[in-house]
DNA sequence: ACAATATGCAACCCATAGGTTGCGTTATAG
DNA sequence: CTATAACGCAACCTATGGGTTGCATATTGT
């Protein structure tokens, strides 16, 4: 067998791999703080607790969340604490949602040349 | 004010609609299942339990979930309930974080266009 | 008709998720 | 140097998530 050969097996293992990473995103609120610090870059806990109905807390319980799944990172600035979003986990997401698109559309031209015959 | 200028605001309320279906995909069971519904189409409750760990009545638990997020559905035929994999979410939850980082990079290239002032 | 197969329904259990309040600590503005 | 703004820590609460067991129901093969 080729080495390069990726199946089923291998790349389903892959995949279930990012399950922590959409759980995270998984989360109006989290969800929410994703899309705001992608188009404002580094915000406080403040600047993204204001406008909001929870409490301080619970956005930094959301922002620590997204951090262990990779999804943003803090740093501190004398009193304050940003946090910036970091790209690469959620490509791996996409790229992840993209392998079983692909793998769709495969099991459907499989189906087509079966019916086909 | 042109109206088909995506403002974020617009764009953001879009974006957090999806939390459901990343929360669905958020289990690392789920996301099994959704990945062998992809590849093998149309499967019965007892085969999607067969060589798992957990309970049939679990299993059932996470489809039922999975369909309510709309990346399934059933059919029955005859004593049996098959469930199959519907890509239209799925893509809608690609969509989604292509948008995402399609902001990213649009900050991207903003804050160097101020750097470089 | 009957045994086996595939599933439905409901109660129950425990851990965790999401959120709060209260108070202590650190850094900055005036 | 003191008030205030930004945050950390910890306890606590309630709802939900993931899972189980037990039993009833419907279909199928023989």
């Amino acid at each position: 067998m080729s080495p390069r050969t990726d199946r089923p097996a291998r790349r389903s293992v892959a995949l279930t791999e990012n399950a922590p990473i959409f759980a995270a995103l998984g989360d109006a609120t989290r969800l929410r703080l994703v899309i705001t610090l992608c188009a404002s870059g580094a915000l406080s806990i403040a600047q993204l607790t204001a406008g909001t109905a929870i409490t301080r807390q619970a956005v930094t319980k959301h922002l620590e969340i997204l951090a262990d799944a990779g999804l943003v990172h803090d740093l501190r600035s004398g009193r304050e604490r940003l946090w910036e979003f970091d790209p690469s986990r959620l490509d791996k997401a996409r790229q992840a949602l993209d392998a079983v698109s692909a793998d769709w559309g495969r099991a459907l031209s499989r189906l087509k040349r079966f019916v086909e015959d």
